[in-house]
DNA sequence: TTGAAAGCGCTAACAC
DNA sequence: GTGTTAGCGCTTTCAA
């Protein structure tokens, strides 16, 4: 019974505000949103009355109609909200993404692309869309999205029309942690690789996996390293976590039965802070300590409350700034002003998880 | 100039596939929805025509205002998103609300309490919204919306006309932790809190702070350990992360100059499970080992990949079903149903983290 | 089974 | 400065 309270008091009406004020909807209107000419007085009366009337301002979805815009920026992220959210770097990039549109005035609709929230992105009053570390399906997104118009924004994905994409330097840093370690000495080297496929599985990395991989950021990321080291152990994680990267990183250096194997890689790169992080776990736990018997080079550059000690040795990618220049870019698109495409470069950090190989 | 493209090719109407198919556009609006009786060979006629103009289907805006509804939920957050999410409890839950409206066909909209944003709580589309763990001016917020008619749902906020609350057991559940270090036998307690107003800044609890206090969590809380302990060390943190904790346990730890002072408390009780971790940080970095030197209690019972060694004794909310029940009241709301005000319960973890003072 | 008409609430043009 | 008119694109009566 309570909830019919919000059905038997309908919102009141611009048009009701204007009639009590004695004046016609297009001037009460104007006196709201400013945009014209109105004199003091009537002003007042209009905003009195929409006092008395307790009127909250023009509808929303009457506006949006109106106006052909809804002021909804939607994101969509590939993940559960928990798995995206796990991993630090990418709520930064979701902050830069909020900082931008949030002071253009226009808000965040946050779109994944499983099972039920995929037909939200069919039917969701947007104005426009970032597209975040999208993979498998994000052809088929794609499509949906450019029937409808939308203006997209991609953020690391492989390039599509009608996409601006921000881009990352995923290969050519992943290339420079590669040929750093190479140049410290280290010949076997293992790999833990973000997901593959959707929905995310572990395992070891093969050929056939990697040739059907969806992931633009870990495929990027291999190919870098691959230019170093034509040879190494790879294994891809389920996901982006402490947890993953602890059981990959064990997968990897028990591959060869003992840690004590000759054939056991002497350095380990990670596709994330949080997975490098679970590899120096990992080892530790199996007596190696990091650097001294092993290696380890994380990706992002998150600030690392988890690290414990150890400064990882990794690539600081601007993830905020990366969030910001997308946001930016749709708002060019709906402003009708040429959007720019940006490329971000990450930097190399060197911490102390990597050293020259022991003997 | 590429932007223009967008201007250039107008999304096709409802009416011009109509009129393509020589039908009425009601006609063509029910052969998409299936929602009443269409021949199939006009249907057919319909869709051909749409696929032939390349019609995305109806425009959600038109959409909307005709059905007054929009089909999303505002979810309002206190903070910056990065500060929200960066604990995983938050998470959680957001994932728990996502669960239930997701697969009710609703898009969440992200808003936060923070300067731009705000103005997108008055004016953004939405048919319901929930708050979370809103506090400073949460009075004002729910105002203006109250002023929307918005059906509104609060987690974890103190009782206020109109929005329907999802408790959980702060006070009882805090009391239970106080008690069991009660019964081991300490005596001089201290306690992390959560941020007690906003901005958050970070300080030694007082009275005064206390009574100005606008987060309900955190006051509850407080109130719970007071019942059990009329006096403790009180520290306020400036967020719930580990960072946050290690600082706040520092300077609870350090308050007598020494950790060897005798003052100095046995047992910390903080606010959530990363403020726990930070402060059983900030103790070994003391040369204080847990649970020996100082027993130490968390809350949340998150999966806590970083506790590293320690198995925290905490208490564990359930998260993810307060999400879903906040999900689920606000869809109730929109249909008409009466929605259930639920209060969770935590349960006490008996972990490793707390033991007999020592002597 | 289909069509015609009305209007959701607002605002941009245009007249006065 | 203010009022009038005309829709934005869709869906829901109601009548045929």
């Amino acid at each position: 019974m309570d909830s019919e309270a919000s059905e038997k008091a309908p919102r009141p009406t611009l048009a009701s505000v204007a009639a009590l004020a004695g004046v016609s909807p297009s001037t009460a209107s104007l006196a709201f949103s400013g945009a014209g000419p109105v004199s003091e007085e009537t002003k007042e009366r209009v905003l009195a009355a929409a006092a008395k009337l307790d009127y909250a301002g023009p509808d929303p979805r009457a506006q949006s109609l109106r106006r052909g815009r809804s002021g909804i920026i939607g994101v969509v992220i590939e993940d559960r909200l928990r798995d995206a959210f796990r991993d630090p770097i990418n709520v930064a990039m979701l902050d830069g993404i909020a900082d931008e549109t949030g002071s253009a005035g226009a808000s965040l609709l946050l779109l994944t692309e499983t099972g039920d929230d995929r037909a939200n992105i069919a039917s969701a009053p947007m104005d426009g869309i970032i597209l975040v570390g999208c993979s498998t399906s994000l052809e088929e997104v794609v499509a949906v999205l450019r029937q409808r118009r939308m203006p997209m924004v991609a953020i690391e994905a492989k390039e599509l029309d009608d996409v601006l994409a921000i881009g990352l330097d995923n290969r050519e840093a992943s290339a420079l942690a590669a040929r750093h370690l190479a140049e410290l000495g280290h010949e076997r080297i293992g790999v833990v690789s973000l997901p593959l496929t959707s929905p995310h599985v572990a395992g070891p990395l093969t050929a056939e996996w990697e040739a059907t991989a969806t992931g633009s950021t870990a495929i990027q990321r291999l190919l870098g390293v691959r230019g170093v080291f034509a040879e190494f152990e790879g294994f891809v994680a389920a996901g982006s976590s402490i947890d993953a990267g602890r059981a990959a990183g064990r997968e990897i250096l028990l591959r060869f039965g003992s840690v004590h194997d000759e054939r056991r890689p002497t350095a380990i790169i990670a596709q994330s802070d949080l997975l490098a992080i679970g590899v120096i776990r990992a080892a530790e736990e199996l007596g190696l300590s990091v650097p001294g018997d092993l290696s380890v080079v994380g990706f992002d550059g998150i600030r690392i409350d988890e690290a414990g000690p150890h400064d990882l040795t990794t690539l600081v990618q601007p993830a905020v700034e990366k969030g910001r220049a997308a946001g930016r870019a749709v708002l060019d698109m709906l402003a009708g002003k040429a959007p720019t495409a940006v490329d971000f470069t990450s930097v190399f950090h060197q911490g102390n998880t990597t050293a020259v190989p022991s003997a």
